[in-house]
RNA sequence: GGAGGAGUGGCAGAGCGGUUGAAUGCACCGGUCUUGAAAACCGGCAUACUCGAGAGGGUAUCGGGGGUUCGAAUCCCUCCUCCUCCGCCA
């Protein structure tokens, strides 16, 4: 959510970046601050009188006390008649600071300059493509869902039995597979020098609205009714909340959090070939990396986190590239975001498997989550995160490229998590 | 799940209807003293919104929300959290 201060200050920047992302809900831009305008006058009024109420309650308290009860008494008929102007007032300002919120709550982040125009991921930059050799693949190889079901290591007629579609169980090899993509995803975290977490898997509504999940993507998320709790989407949502009404010194940062955790995702209203398999399912495992940085150093910080991804492609010797979104494929809470795709072979398709993004203070604002400067002043301070990584597409990819005829080679720096070289 | 008890500033801990944003202690920051340090003494020390060039002013906040009252940290309702006992349980 971006400031009502901030709007006013750069509208702008704003009414440029939303053209960027081709959003045309433009008039969210006069109504911010039409209404915190009418929000300060109000709560102008208001404070006002309840000053005046305050004052006349002492004045009361006082004439009791020396006894002159019926000079109370006449007080205490001019006081009712203020409040009732009150509860007015209040009703209104109630009514303005609803609408206020809505028009802030519908704006999106404003994209970095860097960031392209553009309406779809046809328009996505590529920023680093893929320049040395593809996987060469035997006459007969398959995609990766045959190769899950012949070799018996992913079960997803099991899941649906169990649970429903795209709930995959993984079996054998194929779960100490995915056992060791955590172990290795979360050791090379660590190894960078991030906290490791192990947050809950369900949260409550302000940690949702904290991260913006909430009211954004509510229809994405799993909602537990009988607690009133949402299932995570992703580690971000846990994670970055933990520094939910926090204020930090300036010599905390930077902050590095990682956690492996499973993410629920309902992804209504997919279907067809693009989600066969483990292309998009409703539950599965990533490993997040989350960054708590001064605002002069967050872009530093991105490139950091982008090389820490592109690190652990390379031990796993995948095809990889990375895209700058453009505009309207850039996420709502996001000013720059870089895309981490694989090459999955048999598919011929490359495969999303990474998403590496700076919100500035757009989380923030609303997490409250700041810092003091050296002068004592509080600033918003950015957060970042990335998948590093999302498993499902990393063994569709694994499963894909390194087939053989002799069944599925597991890259060399996974064999010591695994403890097995291939699932044949 | 059942029965009790409790939630106050960074921490500890008073207050239990009327100048209480909140005593006191500790911590923290500045100063005096000291060769330096400690001790002692003096002063400062919450957050948000808002008005003001500034000095300074207004409003809200004593777990959250709602209510009673001219007036609530103090009374009532409700939710949350923690503690004790019982039950259940990986």
């Amino acid at each position: 959510m971006l400031l009502a201060s901030f709007i006013k200050e750069n509208k702008e920047k704003v009414l440029e970046g939303l053209k960027i992302r081709n959003f045309k809900e433009t008039h969210f831009v006069d109504e911010v601050i039409v209404l915190d305008e009418q929000r300060k006058e109000i709560q102008q009024q208001s404070d006002n009188t309840q000053a005046l109420i305050n004052n006349a309650s002492k004045e009361i308290g006082q004439l009791f006390k020396s006894g002159q009860a019926d000079k109370a008494n006449e007080k205490k008929g001019q006081v009712s008649e203020w409040k009732t102007q009150l509860k007015e007032l209040q009703e209104q300002a109630d009514v303005i600071k609803n609408k206020l919120e809505t028009a802030l709550l519908s704006l999106p982040n404003v994209p970095h300059p860097s960031v392209p125009p553009g309406n779809t991921d046809e328009d996505n930059e590529v920023y680093k493509a893929w320049d040395k050799a593809m996987p060469q693949l035997h006459e007969n190889h398959q995609p990766h869902w045959e190769l899950a079901e012949k070799y018996d290591i992913i079960d997803m007629k099991l899941g649906v039995k169990l649970t429903g579609a795209g709930f995959p169980v993984y079996k054998g090899k194929g779960a100490r597979l995915q056992r060791a993509l955590i172990s290795f995803f979360l050791d090379e975290a660590n190894k960078a020098g991030y906290t490791e977490y192990i947050p809950p898997h369900m949260v409550n509504e302000d940690s949702a609205r904290g991260t913006g999940q909430l009211p954004d993507k509510e229809g994405q998320m799993y909602y537990v009714t009988a607690d009133d709790l949402y299932l995570i989407p992703t580690a971000e949502v846990p994670v970055t909340n933990i520094y939910r009404d926090v204020i930090l010194d300036e010599k905390d940062f930077p902050i590095k959090m990682t956690g492996y955790t499973p993410c629920f995702r309902r992804e209504a209203g997919s279907y067809g070939a693009h989600v066969r398999g483990l292309n998009r399912v409703h539950q599965f495992d990533k490993v997040e990396i989350v960054h708590i940085e001064h605002p002069d150093k967050s872009y530093d910080t991105l490139q950091e986190m982008l090389k820490h991804v592109e690190g652990l492609l390379e031990q796993l010797g995948l095809p990889y590239r990375i895209l700058r979104l453009c505009g309207g494929d850039l996420g709502f809470t996001s000013a720059l975001t870089f895309d981490f795709e694989v090459y999955s072979a048999a598919q011929g398709r490359w495969l999303e498997v990474s998403s590496v993004s700076n919100f500035e203070t757009f989380q923030s604002n609303r997490l409250k989550l700041r810092y003091r400067d050296t002068e004592n002043k509080k600033h918003l301070a950015h957060t970042l995160n990335g998948s590093a990584l999302a498993l499902p597409r990393i063994v569709a990819a694994l499963l894909e490229n390194f087939q053989t005829t002799e069944g599925i080679i597991i890259p060399e720096v996974l064999q010591k998590y695994t403890g097995f070289d291939r699932i044949d």
